[in-house]
DNA sequence: CTAGAATTCAAACGGTCGTTTTAATGAAAC
DNA sequence: GTTTCATTAAAACGACCGTTTGAATTCTAG
């Protein structure tokens, strides 16, 4: 690949990282990877299809990762269902392990990837969605032949919930959340998932409630 | 307050829940609202001074019920933590119950404040975040009080965690998430609080766990 | 060394952005 | 009926947006 789309890439990644995509300008990035604005264009297309191959960059590797892992663990399984802990470490493990590898975009893909998960504009979620197809093919049934005693409409809200925990986690590492007033030390990402596996582990095991009371109403 | 007030946050609202906030212009709000274009900047100042008007709208008496509900439960148990359970359906069902109640926002506003949390704009995360320093001041004591088998790190982390399942529920309220290909119906607002729930509670209690093995890496 | 392709460059395109200005309107107070 | 003041209206401001153009430059093959 050429110098120049490494260095729109790697500007990109941080920019988007910093402020959204919608407010970074294609001048602003251009500017930030030092190359010409057209030059943009040229390798890319659009801004979009800049996007878009950002996105491709980072997540087809991860992902291939994430399913190799997965083969693994089945395979040492056989017939039976991988452990839920098992599943999760997979699952949860290599976009955090991002965090501490400069070479697959570090904590500055981390963080932009988390946000995408709540992305707003129709494009972006598209091409970020779009790379998760494959992943949801073989993560679901997994976890649904491991949580045997749910239903499948609450082995995916589980999934859901565990998503929305570990995109969170991702697009705010680093600083700790709202709710702390920064009293909190950003973590390595070995503590940070030490903390988090634990956490997802026991809420995806976690006995069905039944809906006994009003829950939070007056 | 004015009619064209209301009009032009009720605009807002629907619209940046759609399409967030940078990419929707003033000039589209007004229109939506049938007002004239002048009018936003007259009645709020800027496009900053009505988002921060449309937060305040809402999670003004959104996070006073959280609080009131607080007060409830800490008193019915008196010198004894409240359990963790009570204390997880005062923090989320308030605000997804916001989605069955059109005078507070409805599904809209929830969608929109579900976004709020990752997003990457600094102006507009600043607005938001400013909402919730009382309620950190309440919550943190009384989840650290009632898991107090664990440190207060360990506590800030869960919450985070609790946060982020929260949020990302929000945010794709409706139509679930990336995982599942739409084959999960939606549900109502207490069948959700019956699922996410127990998996929080289940999150938040669950034993610490020490770095004993590799955690995703092959 | 030269022809041709690939890339970079400066400049400009039409549009939309948030905001401001100035004038017209409406309702209430005297 | 006139004055006053809050609100609405239409138009314009300068700045910035994503994208395109066409020429200059660099690289590569023969």
């Amino acid at each position: 690949m050429s110098d120049t789309k490494q260095k729109i890439l790697d500007a990109a990644e941080e920019l988007f990282a910093q402020q959204g995509f919608a407010p970074t300008s294609v001048r602003q990035l251009t500017a930030a990877a030092g190359v010409n604005l057209a030059a943009l264009h040229y390798h890319f297309g659009s801004k979009d299809g800049l996007i878009q191959a950002l996105f491709a960059r980072r997540l087809g590797p991860l992902n291939q990762e994430r399913l190799r892992l997965l083969d693994e663990q089945e395979s040492r399984f056989g017939a039976a269902p991988v452990p839920v802990q098992e599943l999760v470490k997979v699952f949860v493990g290599p976009p955090l392990r991002l965090a501490s590898d400069p070479n697959r975009g570090g904590e500055v893909f981390m963080r932009l990837m988390g946000r995408a998960f709540s992305e707003p504009d129709q494009h972006v979620a598209k091409i970020f969605v779009g790379q998760f197809s494959q992943l949801a093919r073989r993560f679901v049934p997994a976890f649904a032949r491991s949580l045997r005693k749910l239903s499948e409409e609450e082995v995916y809200w589980r999934i859901h919930f565990m998503v929305g925990a570990m995109a969170h986690t991702m697009a705010h590492a680093g600083r700790i959340g709202l709710l702390t007033g920064g009293r909190c030390a950003p973590k390595s990402v070995d503590e940070l998932l030490a903390l988090l596996v634990p956490f997802l582990v026991a809420g995806l095991q976690s006995p069905r409630a039944s809906i006994q009371e009003e829950v939070g109403a007056p």
